[in-house]
RNA sequence: GGGUAGUUGGCGGAGUGGUCAAUCGCAACAGACUGUAAAUCUGUCGAGCUUAGCUCUACGGAGGUUCAAAUCCUUCACUACCCA
């Protein structure tokens, strides 16, 4: 894998880059839409290509278990059984070690899952996380990490980061001297935790810098903090990232929580949210986004977006789209999660043209100021809410007496 | 013509004397969704108001019994099936 700086916006921290791996090359910033099944939900990947995706996502976890590592292995990777000839990045399952949190055990040795599928025990080793995905044949590999809850305590994510760090120490390692499966390179991205702390976050990125990765990633966002948090979590972890390798934020988001981190330095993203919202009828535009169902649709003739070139905006109205969607008809997901991948595509590639020409920050405020005016005029909620949850025991701070 | 069963909120369909403005499903309406246990989930869903409460109108129509009726009685209308 190589990374290329080619362009520092003036006015911001953003960049425009190209990061090239043996199954082609991949245009910073970059949305990468998640697949982690194999396939990206309800859009078929001639579509994705025509769409503009660059690469995409999988998730070892949900592959490990569903089809099965070997069965991949037996395909002759990932890329040739899913019949996807661009990069692959793939999730460790660090995610789920947070999103499954009832069905799961950490210890420092690894992470004990109960298969959401069948109940059946898996026992995940740093190592074993780096096997798979060298049996997957991902472009790129991330590390198993601990993503910890929001909120959790100071002393908590302290444990968790030490934990993450000796995690991708061994996944490292490991990486090293395990060659590659099918005569592609791979790399291997570590992931910054800290939670919302600014002392952990920094230790964090300042000691996976020193173990020096190909690139890196920040993980620990967007599972509840607010949006202000994202956004610092992001820049004090950019500043101390190397400014020649690719940042990856995980899992960030909407629209808005895009540019901004663009802006602070990020060229890697990814998020369930355009693929997932398109499914349950919320549909981005350049003036926000929109609830297609809502009966105001029903005989609105218009696009979806005027300003979109996608295939749904250029041959279907509003009112077809929620029809479809309304009836739960598969060609509506299709049409929506189309509609909703090209529009953030169209954004990267819309930003890695101004980060070019250095009008950046002006396309990044106007186009903020007007999907909030639109989003204020209908009543919507553009911020993040934050989610205040109870935390859980084992996630408090233990008082010694 | 005779018999039997039925008629409940937009629809389907519970409910057989008070805890019923009425379970539930669908439809409808609105909201949420951020490294996907999600084509999912949540809320509203007779009307009005000074909206954690109150008032009014409601279970085919009319009348009756009762302190109290969607629930019991009479009658009318309509629907389905069976017999002639």
């Amino acid at each position: 894998m190589k990374f290329s700086l080619l362009h520092k916006d003036a006015k911001s921290e953003a960049r425009a880059g190209l990061l090239e791996t043996d199954h082609g090359a991949i245009e910073t910033p970059i949305f990468m839409p998640v697949g982690t099944l194999g396939d990206v939900k309800a859009i078929e990947h001639r579509e994705l290509l025509e769409n503009g995706a660059q690469i995409i996502l999988g998730n070892t976890y949900h592959l490990y278990l569903r089809p099965g590592t070997d069965t991949i292995k037996r395909a002759g990777g990932l890329h040739k059984f899913i019949g996807w000839n661009l990069p692959i990045l793939t999730d460790s399952g660090g995610y789920q070690v947070f999103s499954l949190a009832k069905l799961r055990k950490l210890t420092q040795e690894g992470v004990q899952f109960q298969s959401h599928i069948d109940g059946s025990k898996h026992f995940f080793r740093p190592e074993d996380v780096v096997d798979i995905q060298k049996k997957l044949g991902s472009d790129i590999c991330m590390v198993l990490d601990e993503c910890p809850p929001y909120p959790c305590s100071h002393e908590y994510a302290l444990r968790s980061n030490i934990l993450t760090m000796e995690w991708a120490e061994r996944c490292k390692t490991h990486f090293e001297k395990t060659p590659p499966l099918y005569g592609h390179s791979q790399s291997l991205f570590p992931i910054v935790q800290g939670s919302v702390f600014e002392d952990i976050r920094l230790q964090s990125a300042e000691q996976l810098v020193k173990m020096d990765f190909e690139g890196y990633a920040i993980g620990g966002v967007s599972v509840g903090e607010s949006k202000e948090d994202v956004y610092r979590i992001a820049e004090m972890n950019c500043a101390v990232l190397p400014s020649a390798k690719p940042r990856y934020l995980m899992g960030v988001g909407t629209p808005l929580d895009i540019l901004e981190c663009i802006s602070r330095g990020v060229d890697m993203f990814d998020c369930v949210m355009p693929t997932r919202n398109a499914r349950n009828g919320t549909l981005f535009t350049t003036y926000g986004k929109i609830t297609i169902r809502n009966a105001s649709y029903a005989e609105d003739f218009t696009p979806i977006d005027e300003n979109c070139g996608c295939y749904t905006c250029t041959n279907f109205t509003r009112a077809y789209v929620r029809h479809l969607s309304n009836i739960q008809e598969i060609v509506g997901h299709q049409l929506t999660t189309i509609h909703n991948i090209y529009f953030y595509l169209w954004l990267v590639k819309e930003a890695r043209k101004h980060i070019q020409s250095n009008t950046f920050v002006q396309f990044k405020d106007a186009f903020i100021s007007r999907y909030e005016s639109h989003e204020a005029t209908r009543g919507h909620d553009s911020g993040r809410k934050t989610k205040v949850r109870r935390i859980p025991k084992d996630y408090e701070v233990t008082k010694s007496k």
